[in-house]
DNA sequence: CATAAAATCCGAAACGTTTCGGGTACGAGT
DNA sequence: ACTCGTACCCGAAACGTTTCGGATTTTATG
């Protein structure tokens, strides 16, 4: 490997200069630049990031926390395409990617903290991680900044991205009941995710605000996992025949109500409508098609990377936070209710 | 951030018996080492993984250069499932992962190897990538160890993971033979995906094998993109009703093949049976649930690490390859043809 | 022609580690 | 008392950059 030595040798100058006339400095003459710039070339010369991080004092890299990035079917694909809008956005601006694991047994030995300290990543994006999780905290009281997905935190440094939950909650709510439902039950993920809080608001909110009573027990907990919330809806449907509809807080838990509807006989949308909330892949492929909230996860993953960046260039970010808007999607799975 | 030389400081000792201390050497005595790490604790000192990779010249990295990363809704999950694998293999060996987004943009400007150079990364598993793509030849030229998936190249260094394509179609076939079926079309992938060529090699083999012919016509191109099979089977199968089977080199043309049937009118399996490839999650919950040969993904991304780190340690790995097996995958889709 | 200002270059220190080649002290063996 | 071995420790160089402060040369200005 060619250094910035080999360069200054071969050229005859020195390595401060070389550095200078690679770097684009003003004040090296056109024609030892050319010079520098093709022995340079012709030593097949690359920089060393390593070396050059060590110094400025500057990685140029962030780091990609996911809380489990494991190929439980799940929510996968909302993760990739978080990250690939993270990708997108690094790179735009220079940053390259080090995917943390956070492999079980690696997180008893280091914090998160330790991690990116150790390997210099100038802030992170943390992603699919639970309210609970201990690390949270540790995270926000280093100094080290950060950006979470789908977790509303605030401090120096810190900011987060998400979407308009309980807006689209009251979307979602409000397309059932426009259809002339009264009778509707939510199935909401766990009480570690941001998200459940707000999109059961928002759930509540539009039920109260069409004069319709908010039960409880119409409020089920389906953990976000399909087979949890089959496991819950289906007693529940059948002990409920008076419900029509369903409003799910993630369309996997909606692919599981629509199992357990299907086990009691119930067709969709005649006799139960659903709608989800994500919009992910699966969803325009089952049958019937889902109706759903969507939410542009790659832009989401876009701008927490922007966010980070932005947060790193210290320009003062007066929006430490974004919230991005998210869409009904109208499929098949739900119609007026029969009488 | 404490360095080495803090705790030398405040411990009364060399850095040099710190750098020692901290990394288990024998020569030094118990007590300062309990000291040293006790005031290291205090301190709270992470050690800087730039500097350290700078003096050993190893940045325990690992690139991971996937040909596109993006949102298209496509073989994401593939893409996903792999790299689950990969991460979970490279944390094993305390190797980080770096994400190399070849932004086609930035790809006019740097090539992978510049990218992995500058990164000091020890080696680069790459992922996605088409057969044509120019800078494979240079990765290998380049003397960067490096794993492709789905890519069979040798060579120094280089190594690739897949799995038995040919014997995966030929089980697909098979499987639409043993059911009476005799006029059995396929529709393949580009010519730039290696897996092409194999997965074609199975369809014809099986045939022959069992005294069919084999017609060119029958062959047709999608691209490895639902739309394009879509479009490719449409009038194949208007202008070929004899056909009572297809076998498509991918999942997602299988369920472009699926569209094109129900337009045509045609029930899935009762008039035509359709098997696909890979197995991705969507698969699942088509409707009819596509019959398909799977492949163990989680387990490519985990292999190729673990062969890629093999070849870093230069334990000599006798087996610069890996090629796994895969299985069928019977669902609805298939059925014996009507007569 | 003298001098100020610009243009161009360079030496050396610094970033945080690891490691090589010693050095000192102390007890044991003769 | 001398040497030797062992246990423990340290100084300094090295990795490949950037950058501060200054040095030298050239050009412009009076």
């Amino acid at each position: 490997m060619a250094t910035i030595k080999d360069i200054a040798k071969s050229a005859g100058v020195s390595v401060t200069t070389v550095s200078r006339a690679l770097n684009g400095y003003s004040d090296v003459n056109d024609k030892t630049r050319k010079l520098i710039e093709d022995t340079a070339k012709q030593l097949n010369y690359s920089p060393n990031t390593l070396a050059r991080s060590l110094v400025m004092n500057k990685s140029q890299t962030i780091g990609l926390l996911v809380s489990e990035l494991n190929r439980s079917g799940a929510k996968d694909m909302f993760t990739y395409e978080v990250m690939c809008g993270i990708n997108d956005s690094a790179s735009d601006v220079g940053y390259d990617l080090i995917l943390f694991s956070t492999n079980s047994v690696m997180q008893k030995q280091k914090s998160y903290t330790q991690l990116c300290r150790e390997r210099q990543v100038e802030g992170v994006i943390m992603q699919g991680i639970k309210m609970d999780d201990p690390y949270i905290k540790e995270v926000i009281d280093s100094n080290i900044p950060c950006v979470f997905v789908d977790v509303e935190v605030e401090g120096k440094d810190v900011g987060y991205v998400t979407t308009d939950n309980v807006f689209g909650a009251q979307m979602a709510v409000k397309h059932l009941i426009n259809l002339g439902h009264t009778e509707i039950a939510m199935v909401n993920g766990h009480d570690q995710a941001h998200v459940s809080a707000k999109r059961r608001k928002g759930y509540e909110r539009e039920l109260t605000d069409a004069g319709l009573p908010v039960r409880d027990t119409y409020i089920l907990n389906g953990e976000f996992l399909e087979p949890m919330a089959e496991a819950a809806a289906f007693p529940f449907l059948q002990a409920h025949p008076e419900v029509t509809a369903v409003f799910c807080a993630s369309d996997l838990m909606a692919l599981g109500v629509m199992r357990a509807a299907k086990r009691l006989g119930l067709r969709i949308p005649e006799d139960l409508s659903i709608v989800g909330f994500d919009d992910i892949v699966l969803s325009e492929y089952t049958s019937p098609p889902l109706t759903t909230v969507g939410q542009d996860k790659y832009q989401m993953g876009y701008e927490a990377a922007k966010l980070l960046t932005s947060i790193l260039k210290n320009d003062d970010p007066n929006q430490k936070m974004c919230v991005l808007d998210n869409r009904l999607i109208v499929r098949e799975t739900t119609a007026p209710p029969r009488k």
